[in-house]
DNA sequence: ATCAGAATGTGATGTAGGTCACGTAACCAA
DNA sequence: TTGGTTACGTGACCTACATCACATTCTGAT
């Protein structure tokens, strides 16, 4: 779907905004186009917007001692992403951002959302209802993480995005349940 | 301080709204009193309010097979607690909420919040905010529980929460960290 | 003051998952 | 086509933490 189209969409479950406040609010994003493997946002950055996919997959990750990298977000079409620590606190990148595949994103600028949010009230409740479902689903990661084992989480994750199986490789897959690439792949093993 | 003043007060470091205008938002907060050890929320109710606390010390459990308990949250004052799952999605309770130490907190409803949130966009700004700032630490969180090992976990929550240390029984803290009593003591030990 | 139930400490032992090492297969780019 | 990088599997071994068991406070209700 043509990026425009699926930002109404996407918008319009929540909030409801006319064709002609959507034109406005549309005319603040910057559509952007990566190729696989480009960077969004690296670690360190100064961080001023938040991104809306379109298509393609970004993935949202901190890297430790420069070893070890942990995935906070695979980012599929209309998810947001962004450092949002960053951008709200006016500090720098944590985390870096880059594409799994090739990606159409929407930026949006950290000042342009709250200019938006102040001119519109129905865009300010969109934000705080997308914000909301965000935090529900990080508390609920948070729990599986307590609570589940590797076997457990990852048989969550392939239920939630059955497309990532196919689309990310696997190693991937265990940078974001939090454990090595081979015990993900012993647990293939005993299916 | 008393409890009007205080959500006053917390409500004014991120929106501006009149006193009258507050008086009107409060008068949709119940305040309501309770002792230590009393159940707010128990697993499968249905789920009304939100709470802000006021005073004293709350904790928003899950349990697991009925042996486990991982917390969720301590909600000290200036806190909101729920379990916003079941109530954003109107399903039943999934967590639990129950008092640590005896505590005053005021009650606002789900749709009582709507409701303001649509009369006054200073309310929705302010609620989006603190959707915001919750969702900020939650990921912080979750990235602390991959990236480091539980006697760090422990020195950042001391760190956070000072007052924790001497206000709740160590058993509890070793429920936030995920980790099992027994070895949280003997991290203490090891000094 | 007393007694029951919490809270806490500590040893012995088990285990999920990490780390290291190595091999093979797939995928580009020149 | 070839050579290099990335992905993935798998064995051997290690470690952080869980679990179980029991002893020792502490605390709160009668």
């Amino acid at each position: 779907m043509e990026a425009k189209l699926l930002l109404q969409d996407h918008i319009a479950k929540t909030a409801s905004i006319t064709d002609e406040q959507f034109d406005y609010v549309y005319s603040h994003f910057k559509p952007l186009f990566f190729k696989k493997g480009q960077t969004i946002i690296i670690s360190g950055d100064k961080v001023d917007c938040e991104y809306f996919v379109v298509s393609g997959c970004l993935k949202a990750f901190f890297i430790n001692d420069e070893i070890k990298m942990y995935i906070l977000q695979f980012a599929m079409p209309t998810w947001w992403t962004s450092d949002y620590s960053a951008l709200y606190n006016q500090t720098k990148a944590t985390i870096n951002i880059d594409c799994i595949t090739d990606a159409e994103v929407l930026c949006l600028s950290n000042d342009d959302r709250e200019k938006l949010c102040k001119e519109f009230h129905q865009v300010e409740h969109f934000f705080r209802w997308r914000t909301n479902k965000g935090y529900i689903a990080s508390q609920k990661r948070l729990l599986s993480f307590m609570n589940n084992n590797v076997k457990i989480r990852y048989e969550e994750l392939l239920a939630l995005y059955p497309q990532l199986y196919n689309l990310v490789p696997k190693h991937l897959i265990a940078a974001y349940l939090g454990v090595s690439r081979e015990t993900l792949s012993r647990l293939y093993a005993s299916h």
